[in-house]
RNA sequence: GCUGCUGUAGCUCAGUGGUAGAGCGCACCCUUGGUAAGGGUGAGGCCGGGAGUUCAAUUCUCCCCAGCAGCACCA
């Protein structure tokens, strides 16, 4: 037992009976066992001695189980009022559950309070959750005379030596691996179907698309309204939303996936993009900056051309032709361009101008690139997956013996600079070699084993996604996530001992010989474009006073005081700062709301007493108090308070 | 790119087989008002694009385009 004491049954007790032999109370809410660490059915027979808890509906443990047995009801009250539909896979995820269907013609949100309530039915009805163990061939043959061919093949293709199993909730059955509750009952009703999309049958774009339905599914009532709540508070952080209340960009079907930037957006991306400046030269890099628009051979020697093109926007290197009713080519275009979708070709170019000594290295070379990538349209959202973007790029070249310390500066570099941002959400990956790649497997191992070290030696966990990496080397990710729990590469750090081979870039070494220097990719914020639309969801929109477009409104009461009021304005616009002065003819209350909502982090307030008193009275965003001081200390209190991090 | 949904004023959204409405915003007028919406008047729409059905299409059907959600792919 969890508490250390011993109980001993007869062999073949059950969960169940141990429940009851405990308490009535503990028999009631229990839902399934752990045994020897592994969760099981509570009516499943225990032969030997082992070491058990038993899960209760109240524990956190019992929202994955409430939700896998939801999925089963989900598919149950489907097949029921679809015959016909085969059912796939449906497991529990984060915040709920999915279930994968395929028929012929896919579900819509119409048909889903409709199954919603069949499965309320299901559930009322209670039938328990009893488990088999099937034959294999059996099974494949069974699933296959009933029509559920993705079943059967799912069947077919788990490994012999595993025990194929199958739940039953009254007539209605699954191939499932288990556990489940003890009946549909425990499901409870706090769940509810949220929406219905495509999906791949093995994730796999070149199968069938499947049916989705998406289910969120709590322990209690207050659970699911708190997070049906939660994600209502989400949406109103969603940066495409913001973006357009604050009027800091735009997209447009003129530019798919490309951002229009307008003033007051433009001025956090200046702010953004000058904090990195100084924080990367502070680290000693030297920035450097390259073309747009470069030839075919040149990522044909990068691998680009090979591994990457149809992420590219390829142009012909050719006149076009402007008579009209002509063809824009008079013949088909055989030499062409490219507009980068990386700048690593561009930088090893400049390394290798003039011969580079050992002495020289590590190379830190920076830039604010921008790329484009031709991105699939489905791919696109908002700030966060767009075709042009600038990355706040990096390569560094350096010895293999140096990489350990490079890729710790990175990391540290990178810790410093999210802190700043008062960014702490987010988690590690390290992404291995794919298949689609260039370079041996000794290099690779290199490469892994590079970015490991450097991990283990800063403490950092993380997580191993294999075959992710990019095409020329392993990476390291820093992946956050957005306000609907999306998540996003943003800065990264990848170890290639590919490219400098494949451009014959060398240093010489200690030795009087050419070697190849170790080239490391690396992005801080990742793109500007992305890290700017997390950073406006992480703050709500209320930026840091250094990054807020407008910085403090000085709103005016009676226009009696404009002059008072224009001198404060002018006092903090010499000062660098960027306020706006709002002599309109409206009412205070109308500005305060106007600004406020508006995400100006600070106005200044001014009427009569504060002109005859020489004062401000300071209301900040998110408060309703406000605070009298003198102007001058005011002014120089708002300067000193909006100096970035640097 | 795949599946589904959506596309009406600058924004958020109603609505109808007989070519349109609200709120906010905008312009003008009145109002000089003390911390989240003062009042009035007015301008503004090829109802995403194309084809079809119909006497008549913003409305029904089909095709395109775009946006959104998910999948796949990725900074």
């Amino acid at each position: 037992m969890p508490d250390g004491n011993t109980r001993s049954y007869t062999s073949g007790v059950t969960g169940m009976d141990i429940a009851n032999d405990i308490s009535k109370s503990l028999a009631k809410k229990s839902i399934a066992i752990v045994i020897n660490e592994k969760e099981c059915d509570l009516s499943l027979p225990i032969e030997n001695d082992v070491s058990i808890s038993i899960i209760t509906r109240d524990q956190d443990a019992a929202l994955e189980l409430i939700r896998h047995d939801c999925a089963h009801v989900l598919a149950e009250a489907v097949q029921e009022l679809f015959p016909g539909t085969q059912v796939t896979i449906g497991p529990s995820i984060e915040n709920g559950f999915y279930y994968d269907f395929y028929r012929e013609t896919p579900f819509t949100i119409e048909d889903l309070p409709k199954i919603e309530k069949k499965m309320r039915q299901i559930i009322e009805r209670g039938n328990p959750f009893t488990r088999e163990v099937w034959d294999r061939n059996e099974a494949i043959k069974f699933f296959k005379e009933k029509g559920e061919a993705f079943k059967a093949e799912l069947i077919e293709d788990l490994p012999e030596s595993e025990t194929i199993t199958i739940y039953k909730q009254g007539e209605w059955l699954d191939l499932c691996r288990g556990p489940h509750m003890p009946t549909t009952k425990q499901v409870g009703t706090a769940f509810k179907l949220m929406k219905v999309a495509g999906a791949y049958w093995r994730g796999d774009s070149n199968r069938e698309m499947l049916s989705r339905i998406y289910g969120t599914a709590w322990r209690t009532q207050e659970e699911l309204d708190a997070y049906l709540h939660q994600l209502e508070e989400a949406e109103k952080r969603d940066h495409r939303k913001l973006g357009r209340e604050m009027d800091l960009f735009h997209f447009d079907p003129k530019a798919q996936g490309s951002c229009f930037w307008h003033p007051k957006g433009f001025t956090i991306y200046n702010q953004m993009e000058t904090y990195i400046r100084r924080r990367v030269n502070d680290a000693e890099y030297v920035e450097v900056k390259t073309p747009q628009l470069m030839d075919q051979k040149l990522w044909e020697t990068s691998g680009h051309w090979q591994k990457y093109r149809e992420d590219m926007f390829v142009v012909p290197d050719v006149t076009p032709n402007t008579e009209e009713g002509e063809p824009i080519f008079k013949e088909e275009p055989k030499d062409f361009m490219a507009l980068k979708p990386m700048n690593c070709p561009a930088h090893v170019e400049i390394f290798k101008q003039g011969i580079k000594s050992y002495k020289d290295l590590p190379i830190r070379m920076a830039e604010f690139g921008c790329c484009h990538r031709n991105e699939a349209h489905g791919a696109l959202h908002g700030l966060l997956r767009v075709r042009q973007f600038t990355q706040d790029d990096g390569h560094i070249f350096c010895r293999e013996d140096q990489i350990l310390d490079e890729a710790v500066a990175f990391c540290e570099l990178t810790q410093k600079i999210y802190k700043d941002l008062d960014f702490e959400d987010y988690y590690l990956t390290l992404e291995t070699r794919p298949e689609e790649r260039i370079g041996s497997d000794e290099l690779w191992d290199k490469a892994e084993n590079g970015l490991k070290q450097a991990m283990d030696h800063l403490g950092l966990k993380y997580e191993i996604a294999e075959g992710d990496g990019a095409f020329y080397g392993p990476k390291l990710g820093f992946i956050v996530k957005d306000a609907i729990g999306r998540e996003w590469g943003c800065a990264t750090l990848q170890i290639d001992f590919n490219l400098p081979r494949r451009f014959e870039a060398t240093y010489i070494g200690e030795d009087g010989e050419k070697h190849y220097p170790v080239m490391l990719h690396r992005a801080i914020l990742g793109t500007l474009e992305r890290f700017i639309g997390i950073m406006i969801e992480h703050f709500a929109g209320k930026l840091p006073l250094w990054l807020a477009p407008t910085q403090c409104a000085i709103a005016t009461i009676t226009s009696e005081v404009d002059d008072y009021a224009q001198n404060l304005y002018e006092q903090l616009k010499a000062n660098g700062m960027r306020p706006i002065l709002d002599t309109r003819n409206e009412k205070i209350s109308y500005k305060v709301r106007e600004h406020s909502t508006g995400k100006v982090p600070v106005i200044f307030v001014i009427g009569k007493s504060e002109a005859e008193e020489n004062t401000v009275s300071i209301r900040r965003l998110g408060s309703q108090k406000t605070e009298s001081m003198n102007a001058e200390e005011a002014v120089k209190a708002l300067i000193e308070e909006a100096k970035p991090p640097y």
